[in-house]
RNA sequence: CGGCGUGUGGCUCAGUUUGGUAGAGCGCUACGUUCGGGACGUAGAAGCCGCAGGUUCAAAUCCUGUCACGCCGACCA
């Protein structure tokens, strides 16, 4: 009952407007606020903190593997972003121009960065002269523009932060080794910290990256069945590097091409860590990513020894290495138990007289509700476990989630059903001509989100023209 | 870029049709009573009614223009 009433009351049920629920948390979690500029936010701490959560393990693994950060300009000159054709193409229609320096006109325009390709192949021109300058492995954290038309917090802001690593190895072969390391980096970060299973897989040719060879993918599948490009990995061959000149004598004194690759992910991520497990209380958080972990809400704390007895649990719990922190508002219980929820804080440890009395306090899990008396002794054990356990749990899920919602279709009709009426993920197979992938867009609105690594023959001819077909796709309607 | 909608205390909105000194709830501040699922009382603070022109004795309200934001569509890594 009081469950009800609290959801009509706060939150938009998913159920009833997904995109409002959406909305709604990313305003009642305090993730964001928005901005003056139409598609630009301000994050505030909650939703900083979950970004600088993944910068911090993102960082460590790329490190792991020999990437080290730089950092470029903002501005592109014009003659610049003209050098690669398909590029300039591909995001000429979404970039910010900046005209003027104080009250003169500049003389040549400046883009403010949608991407820094150009700049990596302009430093790299100069940087790299012999074959022991390779690889080199740089990345930069930074934030980008795309003048975006329909803007949506997290999903599509015309400013998000990202990383971009951009890299340039001796041959094809070490260039494509690295697209496909970093793309299994990504699926990996995805899976053990956020808790989103991914599908990984290549672009067809009408969705990869302008001015790429190849284009590779994480897609992961949203609550509502809508899926999201959660991160991509290019390979370039030497396209921008016959572009932009960037040679190498090789050990024979001959001069050779770099091979490039690079690779991105963003605060879009976090809109899928709302989508993925988020419900009609609000946020849901992998503890792994939750910047605090567990809530302390004292009950009766006038009582005497209650807030003292909080206090302590809170340095036990702290002092084991969980991020934890303290309600001590004056705010009643219940306001504190939905605070809590609203905000996805994977526990709450419930301290009361009554507990105290009996030397135990109450775990609540936010992933399932479940309520767990725990003796005061060895909590901070318990609530170490309880967090794996929940980690896990989300994980599984989710990916439960991901299996329900991944169907086969063998005919057309199938295929246009399943995607009207059943949304999720729909494998078909598919001939490899755009035209195809364009028909299915204008009868679905679907597209085709990857090539998947992991293949299976379902039929042998196309879904949608009926030719031969050796590739299966994932298609799917996609944010 | 097209269609629709909205701009009034921090938030959600009423008031605009029919012009007459700015309203409510929530939140906020102080004190007190409460506390195991969104507590209550009392007292308070807080608003160039998006912006600019115009009509009028008088404009949140009427007229013109403009800006911004939201949703849908087209577009889009």
């Amino acid at each position: 009952m009081a469950e009800q009433k609290k959801l009509v009351e706060e939150i938009t049920s998913m159920s009833e407007d997904f995109a409002q629920w959406y909305t709604d948390i990313v305003k009642k979690a305090e993730l964001i606020d928005y901005a003056s500029v139409k598609g630009c936010m301000v994050i505030k701490p909650a939703g900083y903190a979950l970004w600088e959560n993944i910068q911090k393990e993102l960082d460590r693994r790329f490190k792991e593997t020999g990437v080290e950060n730089v950092y470029m300009p903002m501005f592109i000159p014009e003659s610049l972003l003209q050098k690669e054709k398909d590029h300039v193409e591909g995001f000429a229609p979404e970039v910010a121009w900046v005209t003027h320096g104080g009250l003169e006109p500049l003389q040549e325009r400046l883009c403010v960065r949608p991407t820094s390709e150009t700049l990596f192949c302009d430093f790299y021109k100069d940087e790299i002269h012999s074959w022991r300058d390779l690889p080199k492995l740089y990345n930069q954290w930074c934030s980008v523009v795309r003048w975006e038309k329909t803007t949506r917090p997290f999903l599509r802001s015309r400013e998000f932060l990202w990383q971009e690593g951009h890299t340039a190895h001796a041959t094809a072969e070490d260039a494509q080794e690295r697209t496909i390391q970093m793309l299994n980096l990504y699926a990996a970060f995805c899976e053990e910290v956020l808790a989103i299973p991914v599908v990984k897989g290549r672009k067809t040719d009408k969705e990869k990256f302008a001015g790429a060879e190849a284009t590779y993918t994480i897609e992961a599948l949203m609550h509502d069945g809508k899926a999201l490009q959660s991160g991509t990995s290019h390979n370039f061959g030497n396209g921008f590097a016959k572009a932009f000149g960037i040679q190498y004598a090789d050990k024979e004194n001959k001069l050779q091409y770099v091979h490039q690759t690079s690779w991105g992910l963003s605060t879009r991520l976090i809109g899928g860590i709302i989508m993925v497990h988020g419900d009609d209380s609000g946020l849901k958080l992998p503890p792994r990513i939750a910047p605090v972990q567990l809530r302390v809400i004292p009950i009766q704390q006038k009582k005497e020894g209650v807030m003292e007895k909080a206090s302590e649990l809170t340095a036990v719990l702290k002092a084991a290495g969980i991020r934890v922190k303290l309600d001590d508002t004056d705010k009643s219980p219940g306001f504190k138990f939905a605070d809590q929820e609203m905000r996805g804080i994977p526990l709450r440890l419930e301290i009361g007289p009554k507990d105290m009395e009996a030397g135990r306090c109450v775990l609540v899990r936010r992933d399932t509700g479940e309520k767990i008396e725990t003796p005061l002794d060895g909590v901070e054990k318990k609530v170490s476990e309880l967090l794996e356990q929940i980690q896990n749990d989300m994980l599984e899920a989710a990916r439960k989630h991901l299996a329900e919602n991944t169907r086969v279709a063998k005919t057309y009709e199938e295929f246009c059903d399943l995607i009207n009426n059943k949304s999720g993920f729909v494998k078909a197979m598919w001939c490899g001509d755009q035209a195809c992938e364009d028909k299915i867009k204008e009868d679905t609105t679907a597209t085709s989100r990857c090539m998947p690594f992991e293949q299976e023959q379902i039929t042998d001819t196309c879904i949608c023209c009926g030719k031969p077909a050796t590739k299966m796709v994932y298609w799917g309607k996609a944010y």
